[in-house]
DNA sequence: TTGTTAATTGTTATAATATAACATCATGTA
DNA sequence: TACATGATGTTATATTATAACAATTAACAA
């Protein structure tokens, strides 16, 4: 069997609902909605999640345990994200900062490892907050 | 009351637990730990840890639910923390690399976002895994 | 030194997040 | 066909974290 093109049925009705959210949605919200459409444990959910998360279609906000859907066209970036989170009204945006990205990219410890991913959160106030 | 300068027993007992390891600890391997010197829920642990974390004695790894020590001996850089993660052995270590904290710290958005905080996490290979 | 206040503690219960284990089904390929 | 792989469905359970409430302790001011 060949690496799956196209979305399965479970992941495709997930996705199709973080996509309709502009902001983060959590697994057992996610998993209420889904009751409807025939999906009804935990485990669906994250397994669905966990592939979507593999193939950059979502992130993880990891302070917040929530999923967010990759605007990114081509969602060649699963693997380095960069989010800003205002701690007030906990709005959610992905940003994509070409200098910032070189830096994070370009980075080097001085420990020999070897980076293949990088997820980088900042905290503060929203516009609409401050 | 005034800010406490000084570590509440429970806050003291978790600390040196945390500072004694080099590598995260994650709660409930705190608790089990710390059973024997009287503390016996879960509660009374991540309360200890959310204060450690708040002043800057700890930090919270988000993508591992594990706590470490900050080795800044001043501690100023809760706000702004950046960590390498071997994905294989699961070695984490926590990075203090000037340029790329200026980079981090001078970030401004396009949305007017006002940051006082932020945690990046890289993921990869360590020297011995690779 | 005593009353006030805030921080901390202790305790029970429960919420929220996530995975193990196993059986079955679907699909592409040898 | 039959084999391998990925996805599904299901039950149970593990892991991480907080709510709610009562009691105690520590700093400070009157």
């Amino acid at each position: 069997m060949q690496k799956q093109e196209t979305l399965s049925k479970n992941q495709k009705i997930i996705l199709d609902l973080i996509e309709k959210s502009d902001q983060p949605l959590k697994a057992y919200s996610i998993l209420f909605d889904v009751k409807k459409k025939g999906i009804n444990a935990p485990l669906q959910v994250y397994r669905a999640l966990d592939k979507l998360v593999e193939i950059g279609k979502i992130h993880k906000i990891e302070s917040r345990n929530a999923f967010i859907a990759c605007k990114n066209s081509k969602c060649q970036i699963a693997k380095a994200t960069v989010f800003s989170i205002c701690e007030s009204c906990e709005d959610v945006t992905e940003i994509h900062d070409h200098k910032l990205s070189e830096h994070l990219r370009d980075f080097k410890d001085n420990k020999g490892m070897k980076y293949n991913k990088y997820n980088l959160e900042f905290f503060g106030l929203c516009k609409k907050c401050i």
